[in-house]
RNA sequence: GGACACGUGGCCCAGCUGGAUAAGGCGGCGGCCUCCUAAGCCGCAGAUCGCGGGUUCAAAUCCUGCCGUGUCCGCCA
């Protein structure tokens, strides 16, 4: 509680300098308290004792009654703890706060090779990247969402050959015994497309040197910017990224631009990027020609030599990755990167050369990568669960729910509730593990509609709108009255909203964020059980300018996570 | 083999810029709908914080060794 701090270290620091402790190394210490019936802040007195040479408890005792303000403090053991008083909390939480943020922020997340459907695994990328989004623009940055498109090399050459050279027969008859297309996404380009590049892999399987060479051929073309080849690839990978972003569409993610790869062979940006590489100090260069830079003179353990330039004179994916890097510089204060844990070496290296060309370093939130209990996500082997088919189930489930709970609904708001609750549900599961977490898919935990999930949020939600709408007008936020302890408690939830927020966009880390929403709904359903706002027909005008005030928090929260915000349910 | 992550009750997970009895959820057991939506609320049981050392007044948290899991170690993307 961060605004409960500043009170408290100005009071503080005249009772510690009276007592005899110098400098301020105390306000490290200063912490929220690790229970709630021990206060807000705790301040541990041990590090004082060898300093004055008093036991702690005694240390916290003389501080306790030296201090007084609009917080109250008790010395337990060595420790001194501090608590709002409710009608400080009630002031503080009924104010309207800015958001502080005003930083331009690009996040650049997804990106995604266009060449397949998304299954659940890379949808961990989309979903904590937009969640970034979202908090930093809640959090009042101005944010462009950026996708950079991998329009050229052998995965999308392996598509363009295969669109070119088979027909739909050819695909079928390649295809035949595999598992066919469902026919729920018959008619989706990504699903369909998806095809031509499954059938073109088996053939290259096979050991096809003739096909080989003609992909090469394109590759080559397309790595030294060739024009009618780029645009060539450009017509083959488009149907699949368009129905990628028709699901992610689904989920609630949009991005404000797409930046192709192939730009900076075009624009020239990457022979430059080369020549400034080749005059660095702890540049290299290999027998056949090949140009890299020997990070381990800088502190890279391992693998030392990076090498950005070919035998052949072309670029390399993480060459273009350095332009595209500087380029977004250009464009922002803040810049991150959302990727898997496999760009961990790949990153540094990135992060090392934009440093040695004297370029600021992006931040990057890694993610761990998403398993079937089964084991490895792979495309090859079948082993996947699609998006597409994860939502259609989610939004099943939800309705057998909906049906079963209200039951008096038309269909056409079942419908509406059944999908929100499944593309929310879904995305929170995923929102509240932290990154760095390995995280093992289950149908069971996805489709739970029940505590830890989107659908607890979203109906604590609901009830505050139920009230709202009973009661019809505006709350009168100077309202005061009673305050039993469990509106004392969901005040506290409030007052560390800001704090929350601030932390995960700070970190990069959602879940924190994902976390407080749900302490924020558990301390609202507690203050509906407790203190209600209509009792018999007559509206507390205090309880209700706290229901609402915790409405809006609530939705702008879920906003913020990409939980959708019904107001019936 | 080397580098980097992760390892917390039966299961999932928070806490890890060191601080007090390790916070939730699922599952289990027992309660609460004449009262603003019970997708909710209340209670009970359940933890040698992977294992061994070290630093410290204080270690789940920092250092180190080992074990287990994952990822990377391409002139691929």
């Amino acid at each position: 509680m961060e605004i409960l701090r500043n009170i408290i270290e100005s009071s503080l620091e005249s009772a510690l300098s009276d007592i005899g402790v110098q400098g301020d190394f105390w306000k490290k210490a200063l912490g929220p308290s690790r229970e709630k019936d021990q206060g807000d802040l705790s301040l541990p007195c041990f590090p004082f004792a060898k300093q004055l040479g008093k036991n702690p408890a005694d240390i916290a005792a003389e501080l306790a009654s030296a201090l007084s303000d609009d917080f109250e403090v008790a010395a337990t053991g060595g420790y001194l703890n501090f608590s709002a008083k409710s009608d400080w909390l009630v002031a503080n939480v009924l104010t309207s706060t800015k958001m502080p943020g005003s930083k331009e922020v690009l996040i650049e997340h997804t990106s995604a090779n266009p060449n397949g459907p998304f299954h659940v695994g890379r949808a961990r990328n989309a979903i904590l990247g937009d969640t970034l989004v979202r908090l930093n623009r809640l959090y009042g940055n101005n944010v462009k969402a950026e996708y950079y498109v991998d329009d050229m090399g052998k995965q999308v050459g392996v598509m363009a050959w295969s669109l070119a050279n088979l027909s739909s027969e050819d695909v079928d008859r390649i295809l035949e015994g595999n598992d066919g297309i469902n026919p729920r996404w018959k008619g989706k380009t990504d699903h369909e497309t998806v095809r031509w590049y499954q059938a073109a892999q088996l053939l290259r399987a096979d050991g096809n040197d003739e096909i080989e060479t003609e992909i090469g051929k394109l590759v080559h073309a397309s790595e030294h910017g060739d024009d009618s080849v780029l645009s060539q690839f450009e017509q083959a990978y488009k149907p699949v990224l368009d129905g990628m972003l028709e699901t992610l569409s689904r989920l609630g993610i949009k991005f404000d631009t797409f930046t192709k790869e192939s730009k900076f062979v075009v624009d020239g940006s990457v022979s430059a990027l080369m020549e400034r590489l080749e005059k660095l100090d702890i540049h290299g260069t290999a027998d056949n020609g090949a140009h890299f830079l020997d990070l381990g003179q800088r502190g890279l353990k391992g693998k030392t030599e990076f090498y950005y330039r070919r035998g052949d004179g072309s670029s390399l994916y993480a060459t273009r990755d350095i332009a595209y890097h500087m380029w977004k510089w250009q464009q922002c204060d803040e810049l991150i990167n959302v990727l898997g844990e496999d760009h961990k070496l790949q990153a540094k290296q990135v992060g090392m050369t934009l440093q040695e060309l004297g370029e600021k370093v992006p931040e990057v939130m890694f993610y761990a990568f998403i398993k079937l209990p089964e084991g490895k996500m792979s495309t090859r082997r079948g082993n996947v669960v699609f998006m597409d088919d994860l939502l259609e189930e989610a939004k099943a489930q939800a309705a057998s729910v909906v049906k079963e709970l209200r039951g008096e609904l038309d269909s056409e708001l079942i419908e509406t509730i059944s999908e929100a609750v499944g593309v929310s549900a879904v995305r929170f599961n995923i929102t509240k593990v932290s990154p760095d977490k390995g995280f093992t898919f289950r149908w069971e935990e996805a489709l739970s509609f029940e505590g830890e999930s989107a659908p607890f949020i979203m109906y604590s939600h609901t009830r505050a709108c139920s009230i709202a709408k009973r009661v019809g007008r505006d709350a009168v936020m100077e309202s005061r009255g009673e305050i039993p302890p469990a509106m004392h408690e969901l005040l506290r939830v409030m007052a560390c909203h800001l704090d929350k927020l601030g932390h995960s966009v700070r970190e990069n880390k959602p879940h924190i964020f994902a976390f407080h929403m749900l302490e924020l709904a558990t301390a609202y359903n507690s203050f509906y059980r407790d203190c209600h706002v209509i009792v018999d027909g007559v509206v507390n005008e205090f309880n209700f300018a706290v229901s609402e005030k915790t409405r809006e928090m609530l939705r702008n929260g879920m906003i913020g996570l990409g939980i959708i915000p019904l107001e019936s349910m």
